[in-house]
Order: C-alpha cells, then structure tokens, then sequence
RNA sequence: GGGCGCGUAGCUCAGUCGGUUAGAGCGCAUCACUCACAUUGAUGAGGUCGGGGGUUCGAGCCCCUCCGCGCCCACCA
C-alpha cells in the first residue's frame, strides 16, 4: 500500500467541499458534551459563541468571511483543547433592508408594489426570498469552513425566537419600560418609517444658509434669522434670542410673523442660543428640529408639523400644502423674496441626516411611536463592564461603550414596515386601552370589549437581535441547552455594532436573563480595499469574497484575514496577500507531501535486516527542531491566551517556512540518505513535527491541514512508524491542540548550536553568491573550530550539504593558520577558510575583511561603553550578563579577524 | 466640541513585562529549474520607527507637545 501519489500542488477545489462534508457529516462540530447526549455532564464548563447572525438579504462579503474565519478559529482552538464547545448559527431577519430588496424585486420584475399585493401576500412573498437567501448564505458560511452545530441554527423570526421577542416586549411593557407616544423622530420619507438614532448618519455636504427677516407683528422692525431649511418656516412657533443680547433684548415678549402665512410667534430668550453664531437669533420649529423640540419644552410652545409622512406639506404649510419638502423650499424662498424679507444667502457647509438603508434625507418628525426607556437597562448594562463581569477586547472600546450608555436616550423600535415581529399590542376601539399579553387577546383587557386591534407596526430588527444569545438557546424556556450554554463565552463582532449589537445583548441579557450574555467581547476590525477605502457594493469599490476563494482557496482568504489583522484596527486587503498565503497554503502541502514519501520509502526497508535495528539517536537537527518547535508551542499558547490570534498565526508561519521547510527538511534529507534506523528516525521527527504544525495550524487553515493530515495518517500506519499515529483518531478536527510544556536544559544548547551552523553556512553561502562561484561547484573548505571544533566534526556533513562544500576536502581543526590564497570568514568562535584561488582579488578581500572588522570593532566598542555606564549597576543581572557574554563574543572575533588581517 | 486610532523598509503591515543589532510579506537586484514545492530555493540592497522635548542605565514602546491622515460620538440655526 501507500503507493500513490500526492499531486504536486495543494488542490482546494477538490478537497474543501469534500473535507467539510466529511466534518458536517461526521458531527464533528457538535460539542462533545452535550445535554441531548447519554454521558452529559453539566459540571463541565463549555465554550460558546453566538454567531453574529447575517441578514437573509444577500451575498456573502468579507465581513462575514472575517467573522466566520474569527469564530471558527476560536472554537477550533477550544475544540481541540478538549472543551466542549458549541458555536449557535443562524441568520437574521433584517426588517428594512430585506422588505426593501423584495420590493424592489418585486416592482422590477412585476412592477407590483407591497400595498397593491396586500399584507399577507408580500410577507408570503418575503418569506420565499428569505428561503432563497438564507439557502445561500449558509452554503457559502460553510464554504469559509464554519464548524458550526447546525443543528441547533435559528432565524431570528422564527417560532421560539419570536415567543422570545414576545416575551421580551410584554416584561418590559409590564414594567413600564415601554411605553407609546407623540414624540420627534428621525423619519425617512422613501422608506416610510422611523428610523433610531443610530440608523442615522451624517455626512457633511455643501449647502445654504438661508438669511430672512422676521416682522414685527407691530412696528416695521424686524429680527434677522438664518436657517438651513427655509421650509420649515411655516411650522416656526417661536423666535429665541439670547436673553443678555443687548440687540435684540427690546424684542423679548413680543410678536413676529411667520412669513406667508402671516402667524404671530412670540420672541422668546433662551441660553441655548449663542449669541455669536449666524444673526444671534434662532427660529423654532418644535415639530423639526430636536434642539427646537427641547427649547418649545421649556417653554411650552406649540408643537407644528407642515410635513406628512411622504415629506409633502400639509395643511399647516397653508398655500404650499402639497408640495414636495424641496419643491417647497424653493418656492417659499422666492414667494418671501419677492415680498422683501429675504436678505441673503451664502454658501455653508451642512452635516446632512441620511438613513443608512436609503440614504434618503432624514426628516425629524413627530410622530407616536413606541419608545423602550432604555436608562435602567443602560446602567446595569454599564456595571457589568465597569466591574469586569464582560471583558471588551481591546480594552479601549469600554471607554467607547461607556460614554454612549451614559448618555443614551430612549430606544425608538416601532417600525413602520411589514417584515419584522408585529408590535404585541392591541387597541380597543371601544375604551381606547391598550392590551399586551404573551397570548393573542380575544378581548379588550381593560373594557372586555371584542372590538380590538392589533397595532400595524412591527419591531427595529436589533430588538430581537438583543435577545440573541439566549433566544437563540431557547429561551424563555429553560431548555436544557440555555441550561448548559448560557451563559455563552465569547461575543465576537466587528466594532461597528458595538452599540446597535453589543450593548443592546448585554443589557438585555442582564434584564431577561439576570446575568451577562457573554463574559469576553472581542471586537475585529474592519476589513478595507487596498487603499484603504471602505468597501461598498454601491460604489463597486468591495471585493467580492467568492471568486478569491475560487482563485485562492478558502485556506489561503482566512490566513490572509486572521493574520492580517489586530484586534480593533482595520485591514486592507489586497490579492497579493491572498496569493501569498496561497503560497503559504502550497508550502504546507508540499513539506508534507516530502513527509509522506519519507515515510513510504522506509517501507521497503522495513523487512531488510537494517531495519531492526535499534532507533538511532537525534542529531542535532532533530534536537533543534523539536525545541524550536516547543518554543513555538509555548508561544503559540501564551498569545491565544491573550487573544493575539493574528501574531500566534505569523510565529507557526515563520516556523513552518523558515525553520522546518527552509532547514530542517534539508538536513533530513541528508539523514534520509543514510538509510537504516538513521532514515527511520529522521522520518519519525519529520512526521512528529509535521503532525504539531498542522494542529497548530488547522484552526487557521482547517482544509489543507485536515487533507493533509488524513494523508499522514494513512503514510504512518501503513509504516514501520504506525505507533506514531497510533493515537490519532480518523480527522485532525477531533485531534488534541498541542500542549505547551516547560523547557528542558537540553534545548538551549541544541538552539544555540544550531543557529551556529546556520551562521556558519550562511557565511559561506554569502561568500559564495558574492564570489560568483558555481552553485552546482563543491568547494574545499578549511573550518577552524576553537572550543567548537566537536560540534563542527560531528555536523561537517550537514554543513558541507548545506553550503555548497566537498565533504571530502572539508577539513577541521582546533586552531591553525590560514592557508595560501584562502578567504577567511569569522563565524563567532569559528574561523572558515576557503581556498578560491585565481577567484579572489586580494586587496578586495583585504578591503571585505577590514570593513567587517570596523563593524565588529564598533560593536565592541559600544558594548564596553554600555558596560562602563550606569547600565552595569541599574539593569538586571540578567540583561547585564547577556551583554558582557556578547563583548566576550564580539571580542574574540575582532581579535581572529585581526589575527587574519596580520 | 468630545473621544479613539494610525504615522515603522519603495508598498502593505507586525512589533501587548521598555533591554541596547527593529522584523515579515510583496516589490527590487543577482543567481539557480531531474532529486517536496518556480505557488520554489539561495544571496543581497533597503529604515534618523512623523517632528520636537522629557522620564529612564536604556524608548519604536512610557509622559508632554506639535504636524499629517483616518474613524466614532455629539449636531450651532
């Protein structure tokens, strides 16, 4: 057996689909303690994440891949550490923007709009794309590689969660921290519903300001105001001045007239405004502007609206009723410059409201809505960080988080759409009451009356995604899951919805379930374009996730995200980083590929006499490798611990490319040539490492790691090497994560040696390339070792392999003079010489050595001045002995060199 | 107005107990394709760590200040 053969390169297109069936399939992401099992043991502490459900709006985008690669690496990680560890999927019912993308649809291809189908017929209609949608983007979540349990997947719309929703909504209702009424919201015209605060962005755009008089209801004077929206004149109810501005002062209690509509509004004094800016004078429109609303509060002005619900006027705009708000604005304008009050206008810079779904212009409006006072939950929400009960990584967002909770202002979540839970409250026609209950009432809770009805409005899509990490383990049911996994672990999110996400579950889940939702929040960046852009669909500036991994893999998308990245800071992505981690991707492949066929060679030497013999003892290779790899272990554990996923990924990195394969791999293959116990072992350290570095490796790149693994396996236990791989179980996603254990005394010296012999051999290679000497040349050396000369004699092989040397005119010695015609390079406390003769031009040579020699000179030099200072007294030992052992060093060498120099 | 982040090699970025010789990838230069991999290997060039000041025996890292870029929150009409 054990005949076949690898292909030459990493092939993802047939391996990942097959891999990830093989997980699915094998129920390889289901926690391995679990209640629905015989066994179950609750005492054990798992791991859980919450996915960040995606909409069921559409197509995959490297935010998802970014969370998913996230996600799956940590649970990976847990997994393999033997914690039970469940991560919940399950899509979002995104209210606004997928009723929007099925209108839309709707009107392209049937030019049917939602209120010519009706009600029922749409959300029918919604629920056909949501099936649609939601079949994709779960598809291509597994295509990140997403070891989720999905048999426990949920829709936030779907049954259990909307009895979750409902019962989140009547609690808070019965402890009056809901409640309905008239109150100035941002409302979006194109859309036709109010939005919250947080769906509002600003953006600053070149614009007017509008200069007008204000007449005096009695007398010619007037009071001069500017304002960026001249339409909403015609619902002023108040001019304010300040009340110690001596200009206008006479003004205050008296009466100006609304232009065009001829209204008398009182001149009132208020501290809000400042004096300094614009006229000094300020119109109030309470109906339209939030700080107009607080100011009309204080002094119980009338509150006008000149604005319906499509941003035409009303009635109260008088002559402009019906007009469009832009329309109006204009014409106004002319109307007033026609009767002589307009003075001027300039150019100003305005920071303009735009919903984030439409990017319509937001109007702020009145209108009744229900509203969560949101303080109470705020606070608990605030403690809970305060006193460490959820940690947020990095920590700086916690400042992030706690100036928004302080300052929070009551939730606006009715919503004036279809798609969404429906408000549970009924109206009676009869009594006017208001009836919420966790059932669908027959009748009017308060009058008895049958005559009810349900409110039309439906919920903000984040009041169910608050609800999340418990709702979507079944609460408000004391399922045997919320039992176990709630609550969960680790809350990891992109700091974008800190606010709209984060907050909002930790103060629910503090309010519904008593306790925090989630002990760590880990916040990613975003991830950019290459300049650095913010990717959009609409501007066509986003790379699309799906043709990179179909030219990449999938592998070679999520180590280019996961190490790219530290936690908080933004990403730019650019195909070439994904090419190289493709490279990366190859690189494991095809040292694994040289692994599995050092380990099928040995076959047939396993029944010759040769083979029976005993093991043969490490070299120094093998002794090097495996500490450095201890050392990588040890890292690796220290920065998981502390969530420093991308760095832990660039040190196996780093060791898998620069330590194994760059050397290790060709030191093995010179011990491989020797054939016997000396080829069986080096194959058993080729694999034993190997075998670590895909552990290390598989939460980053799962595919080509488990692939590879499997192919191990099968290599081992058809060897003389089975017992190795005797252990392992059938997938490497079951497989044990390494652990770290402490340092033995043996692996500083194997460390140190080597990176002498690699010194050493990159000298010579250096010398080479820089004397133009033949690759393919062997050449003579002389190795003058000093206290090293042991080490030299018993790696002259390795070193002659490795640079280029003929072992058979390598000669070593403890001290000696150079020869004739030889360059000599100073390695440490080793000196090589290498005959080049007609090769060297000697007064270049001379040149190279002295040059090296002021390097090394200079060094020592600053080193004895470092000694002599105060740094002798004040650092540690520690530090202080490092630095004296590299004079001695340094010293030794400037004295060979000077030695050569004569 | 308040807050945060960033500024390190030509480019993109690491550098989380402050330790004295600052790293990687890409790009560039030279060389090498039977022997795991050209999605490769070898060698090399390239940095006053944004400027200034301070603390310290020692600063890319800590403090102050200035400059440039970006983001978040608030929303003075």
């Amino acid at each position: 057996m054990s005949e076949y053969q690898l292909p030459k390169a990493y092939d993802f297109k047939s391996t990942e689909g097959r891999i990830y069936k093989m997980w699915e399939e094998g129920g390889y992401f289901k926690p391995s303690n679990d209640p629905a099992k015989p066994g179950f043991d609750p005492q054990v502490k798992p791991f859980v994440i919450s996915i960040p459900p995606p909409n069921v709006t559409g197509e995959l985008h490297l935010g998802h891949v970014m969370f998913v690669a996230m996600e799956d690496l940590m649970i990976r990680y847990q997994r393999m550490k033997g914690v039970p560890s469940l991560w919940v999927p399950g899509t979002d019912h995104a209210g606004i923007a997928t009723q929007l993308q099925v209108e839309n649809d709707l009107l392209r291809t049937e030019e049917v709009s939602r209120e010519e189908l009706g009600r029922e017929a749409f959300i029918e209609r919604v629920w056909q794309w949501k099936e649609k949608y939601h079949a994709i983007i779960t598809s291509q979540i597994r295509r990140i590689g997403a070891s989720c349990d999905w048999e426990r997947e949920r829709f936030t719309l779907d049954e259990g969660l909307s009895l979750a929703v409902r019962e989140a909504f009547v609690r808070l209702y019965e402890k009056g921290l809901i409640y309905r009424g008239p109150r100035l919201i941002n409302w979006s015209p194109g859309l036709k519903t109010a939005v919250s605060d947080l769906e509002v962005e600003y953006a600053e755009e070149p614009g007017t300001l509008y200069y007008f008089k204000y007449m005096l209801a009695d007398g010619d004077a007037f009071i001069p105001v500017a304002t960026t929206r001249p339409e909403t004149i015609l619902a002023d109810t108040a001019v304010a001045v300040h009340p110690q501005d001596a200009r206008y002062q006479k003004f205050i209690g008296r009466k100006v007239v609304v232009p065009m509509l001829g209204r008398a509004v009182p001149v009132i004094a208020d501290e809000y405004v400042t004096p300094e800016f614009g006229t000094g004078a300020l119109k109030i429109t309470p109906g339209h502007d939030p700080n107009d609303y607080a100011i009309g509060e204080r002094h119980a002005l009338p509150v006008l609206s000149m604005l319906d619900s499509e941003a035409k006027v009303t009635a109260t705009g008088g002559p402009y009723a019906g007009l469009d708000r832009f329309e109006c604005r204009q014409k106004l304008w002319a109307d007033m410059k026609a009767a002589g009050l307009v003075i001027k206008e300039e150019p100003y810079t305005l920071n303009v409201p735009r919903t984030q779904r439409g990017g319509e212009i937001v109007e702020p409006m009145i209108s009744e809505q229900w509203f969560v006072r949101i303080q109470p939950l705020a606070e608990a929400a605030l403690a809970a960080v305060r006193d460490g009960r959820v940690r947020i990584i990095p920590e700086r967002f916690e400042k992030v988080y706690f100036n928004w909770l302080e300052n929070i202002k009551d939730w606006c979540i009715s919503r004036q759409l279809w798609w969404g839970h429906r408000i549970p409250v009924w109206y009676c026609a009869d009594c006017g009451g208001k009836t919420c209950t966790r059932l669908d009432p027959l009748l009017c809770a308060h009058c008895g009356g049958k005559n009810i009805q349900q409110d039309p409005d439906v919920l903000d899509t984040w009041f169910s995604s608050g609800l999340w990490p418990f709702s979507s383990l079944g609460w408000p049911h004391e399922t045997p899951d919320y039992k176990y996994f709630y609550p969960t672990t680790m809350m990891e999110t992109g700091y974008d919805i800190l606010f709209f996400w984060v907050a909002r579950m930790i103060m629910d889940g503090l309010e519904f379930t008593g306790q925090v939702p989630f002990s760590t929040v880990y916040l990613h960046g975003l991830v950019r374009n290459e300049d650095g852009q913010k990717m959009s669909k609409s501007k066509g500036t986003g790379i699309d996730p799906l043709p990179v991994m179909d030219e990449y893999g999938t592998d070679a998308l999520r180590f280019t995200l996961l190490v790219g990245s530290t936690p908080g800071n933004d990403m730019n992505l650019s195909l070439k980083k994904v090419e190289g981690n493709r490279n990366f991707a190859n690189k494991i492949w095809n040292a694994g590929r040289f692994v599995v066929n050092a380990v099928n060679s040995l076959e047939a030497e396993a029944s010759g006499p040769e083979a029976s013999g005993e093991a043969a003892p490490w070299t120094l290779a093998d002794s090097w490798i495996w500490a450095r790899l201890q050392a990588v272990v040890r890292e690796v554990e220290r920065l998981f611990q502390s969530h420093q996923y991308g760095e832990a990924g660039r040190q196996v990195y780093e060791f898998f490319w620069s330590d194994y394969a760059d050397w290790y791999v060709e030191a093995a293959k010179l011990q491989a040539a020797a054939g016997g116990p000396r080829a069986r072992q080096t194959a058993a350290t080729l694999a034993r490492v190997l075998d670590i570095c895909l552990r290390l490796l598989h939460p980053f790149t799962p595919f080509v790691t488990e692939e590879l693994w499997g192919h191990l396996r099968r290599a081992l236990l058809g060897s003389p090497l089975a017992e190795l791989a005797q252990g392992w179980g059938e997938a490497l996603i079951a497989a044990s994560f390494p652990e770290p254990r402490p340092a033995e005394a043996w692996e500083a010296a194997a460390l140190e040696d080597f990176s002498l012999l690699q010194e050493t051999i990159r000298a010579i290679r250096n010398l080479r390339a820089e004397k133009k000497v033949p690759p393919a040349r062997r050449i003579p050396a002389m190795l003058v070792g000093g206290g090293r000369t042991e080490l030299l004699e018993a790696q002259a092989a390795l070193i002659a392999a490795l640079a280029g040397l003929d072992r058979e005119q390598v000669s070593i010695q403890t001290a000696g003079d150079k020869p004739a015609d030889a360059v000599t390079l100073v390695v440490g406390p080793v000196e090589v010489h290498i005959p080049l003769s007609g090769m060297v031009d000697l007064d270049a040579e001379r040149l190279r050595q002295e040059k090296e020699l002021a390097g090394v000179a200079a060094q020592v030099a600053r080193l004895e001045k470092l000694l002599g200072s105060d740094f002798a007294n004040k650092a540690p030992a520690e530090v202080v002995q490092k630095e004296r052992e590299r004079l001695a060093a340094l010293v030794e060498t400037a004295e060979k060199m000077r030695a050569q120099l004569g």
